[in-house]
RNA sequence: GCCCUCAUCGUCUAGUGGCCCAGGACGCCGCCCUUUCAAGGCGGUAGCACGGGUUCGAAUCCCGUUGGGGGCACCA
C-alpha cells in the first residue's frame, strides 16, 4: 500500500566519481519514494570545502539523469525547503548550534586534539570505551576563562543524554546502545564551520524526512541523531524523527566494503563500458534485496512495483562483476533493434585509430545490428564485432592469423574467392553455398573452411555470422580483402 | 581494546517452525543447436559456519563459540 506521506533523501557529497554503493543507496531510496507515490528530496552535502568539488558536483547530477533517477526537491528545481546544497545553508546551522549551546544541549570542548588523543589511549589500554570523556562537559566560568586567556579555540559539542537508546531499524530490527559507548560528539568545528553530525540530522528535520535509508556504516551514528532529534525537537526545530532504516555494504574483491578507491566501484567505468542503466539499476538492485524467487531480470517499472523495505536483507553482498554483465546482456536483449542500435552509437563513432567518423555507414550498421545484439553483454564490446565493416582494412591480429591459415589456405582461399564472385550476393545463403563448395574441393567441413574466409575479410577468427557479414559488406570489399590475405600469404 | 552488526551453494539470493535429504540466478562442466563466437534449449556441480538448547518437528526460535564487516574524528 502506498504512502505518499513518504519522504526519503539522498544526500551524497561531491567527492569524485560516485560509486556503485551510493548508486544501490539511490536506487533503494528513489524506488521507495516511486512505490509509495511519495517524493524522493537529493541533497548537497557539501560542507568540507577541502574535499568537495564544483566539477563533481556537476558530475553527480548528470551520473543520477543518467541512471534515470528523478528528485522532487532538490538541486536545479528547488523546492519548499532550498536551498538544497549546505554550502548555502551555514546561517541555518550556526543558528541551530547557538541554540543548542543557549538550551544546554551543547557545549564548548577546548580539549585539544594531543589531549583527546592521550585520553583516548589511556581508556583504550584499560578496556574501556575510547570515545569522548565528557572532560568539558560542566566546565565552570573560571576554568572557561583560563583556557580563553590560553587561546584556545573551543569546538561545540552535543550532550549527550544519560539513557540507553533503543530504535527500530527498518531493516534490522530493534537496536539498543548504552550511554557510555555513546559519547558526547562534535558539531561545529573551532573554525566556526559546522559537521556532518549537526548538518545531516537538521536538514533531515527541517526538509521533514521521514525515513532515512543510508548505508550501514552509519549506524553507530544514529543514537547520537536521536538524541540530536529530540533536542531539536525540543527547541520546536523538528516535528518528527525519522524512522531509519540502514543498508547492507556493497562489498569489492576479499572481505573489503567497496571504496571509491577501487576502480571497480566507479560508476563512470561501467557508463564507459556500456552498461545500460536498467541493467546496472536492475543487477544492484539484487544487492540486498530480491525481486522474487526465481526471477532476476525485471524492468525498472516492475522493481518500483515490487519494492518494499521490509524485504531488504541485512547482509552485505559482493559485487559480481560477471552477473552485472550478465544482466545487462539480458537488458541489450530486450532492446528493440532500433533502441539498441541508437544505444551503440557512441562506440561506432568514437575516432578510434584507423577509423576515421566518415567512414561510418549508417546503413550497414542496422543491417549488421540485429546479429550483434544477442552477442554482446555491454555496448562497448559492439566495436570488435563490426569494425571490419568501417575500418578500411580489417584489423591485424597476428593470433587470429596463425589459427586460421593453417593447411592449404592458399588453396582454399582461391577457390573461395571463384566461387564467390560467382555467386549471388543479394543472398548470403548463395555465398554460403560457395564457401561450402570450395571447402568440399579441398576436404573441409564448413566449420574449418569459414576460419580462413573469416579472417581474411574480418581479421578476427570469431565474429558475427560471416555470410550475412560478407553480404553487407559487399563484394567488391569482400573480394579486395580476399586477394590482400592471398598476397600476405604467397609472399 | 570497547561497542554495534552480519552469517543458506564460489557469488547474489528464496526460505518467517512441518510444503526443504533446501528453490532460482551468475559462474563452472557436459550435451543439443550450429558457420566461428555468442544467444537459446537440456542436464550436472556446489550450500544451511560450529556447539548447545526450545519443540513431536529447526535453515527457520533462544544462548554461546567461531568467523566476517563497521564504528569509536575539529571526515562524511
Amino acid at each position: 500500500m502506498a504512502n505518499a506521506n513518504v519522504r526519503v533523501r539522498f544526500c551524497p557529497s561531491p567527492t569524485g566519481n560516485p560509486h556503485v554503493g551510493l548508486v544501490r543507496t539511490a536506487l533503494f531510496n528513489w524506488a521507495y519514494a516511486r512505490h509509495n507515490q511519495g517524493s524522493l528530496v537529493f541533497r548537497i552535502e557539501d560542507t568540507d570545502a577541502a574535499r568537495d568539488s564544483e566539477e563533481s558536483y556537476e558530475q553527480l547530477l548528470d551520473s543520477m539523469r543518467w541512471l534515470g533517477f528523478d528528485w522532487d526537491e532538490g538541486p536545479e528545481i528547488g523546492g519548499p525547503h532550498a536551498p538544497y546544497r549546505q554550502s548555502q545553508r551555514m546561517d541555518i546551522y550556526k543558528d541551530v548550534a547557538e541554540k543548542l549551546l543557549a538550551a544546554g544541549h551543547a557545549y564548548r570542548c577546548y580539549c585539544s586534539t594531543e589531549e583527546l588523543d592521550a585520553r583516548r589511549d589511556a581508556a583504550r589500554a584499560a578496556g574501556k570505551p575510547s570515545g569522548y570523556d565528557g572532560h568539558c562537559r560542566d566546565l565552570s566560568a573560571e576554568q572557561i576563562a583560563a583556557y580563553e586567556a590560553e587561546g584556545r579555540q573551543p569546538i561545540v559539542r552535543f550532550r549527550m543524554p544519560d539513557e540507553a537508546i533503543t530504535f527500530e531499524d527498518l531493516v534490522r530490527g530493534e537496536i539498543t546502545y548504552q550511554p557510555e559507548n555513546v559519547p558526547d560528539f562534535g558539531i561545529v568545528r573551532a573554525n566556526g564551520a559546522p559537521l556532518y553530525t549537526l548538518v545531516n540530522p537538521v536538514d533531515d528535520a527541517l526538509m521533514e524526512i521521514t525515513h532515512v535509508l543510508r548505508g550501514e556504516d552509519l549506524l553507530s551514528s544514529t543514537p547520537r541523531q536521536i538524541a540530536l532529534y529530540k533536542a531539536l525537537t525540543e527547541l520546536g526545530i523538528a516535528k518528527l524523527t525519522p524512522a531509519f532504516g540502514h543498508l547492507p555494504y556493497v562489498m569489492g574483491e576479499g572481505n573489503k566494503k567497496l571504496s571509491k578507491r577501487d576502480p571497480q566501484a566507479s560508476l563512470n567505468l561501467y557508463r564507459e563500458r556500456g552498461f545500460l542503466p536498467e541493467g546496472l539499476l536492475n543487477y544492484l538492485s539484487l544487492l540486498g534485496w530480491s525481486f522474487s524467487a526465481d526471477q532476476d531480470v525485471f524492468s525498472i517499472e516492475d522493481m518500483v512495483a515490487k519494492f518494499d523495505l521490509a524485504d531488504v536483507n541485512a547482509n552485505p553482498a559482493r559485487f559480481d562483476l560477471k552477473k552485472a554483465e550478465s544482466i545487462n546482456g539480458d537488458h541489450i536483449r530486450m532492446l528493440d533493434v532500433k533502441a539498441f542500435a541508437a544505444a551503440c552509437e557512441p562506440w561506432l563513432r568514437a575516432p578510434f585509430a584507423n577509423w576515421a567518423p566518415e567512414d561510418f555507414d549508417q546503413a550497414a550498421w542496422e543491417a549488421i545490428a540485429p546479429h550483434a545484439q544477442t552477442r554482446v553483454t555491454v555496448l562497448s564490446d559492439i566495436t570488435a564485432n563490426v569494425d571490419f565493416l568501417f575500418l578500411k582494412e580489417p584489423v591485424e591480429d597476428e593470433a587470429s592469423w596463425t589459427k586460421a591459415m593453417k593447411g592449404d589456405p592458399v588453396g582454399l582461399l582461391t577457390t573461395a574467392r571463384a566461387k564467390l564472385e560467382a555467386a549471388d550476393w543479394a543472398s548470403a545463403d548463395s555465398l554460403k553455398e560457395a564457401v561450402l563448395a570450395a571447402g568440399e574441393e579441398h576436404g573441409l567441413k564448413l566449420g574449418k573452411a569459414q576460419a580462413p574466409v573469416r579472417v581474411a575479410v574480418t581479421g578476427r577468427t570469431v565474429g558475427l555470422p560471416l555470410f550475412e557479414s560478407l553480404e553487407i559488406l559487399g563484394k567488391d570489399r569482400t573480394l579486395t580483402r580476399i586477394d590482400a590475405a592471398l598476397a600476405k600469404l604467397t609472399a
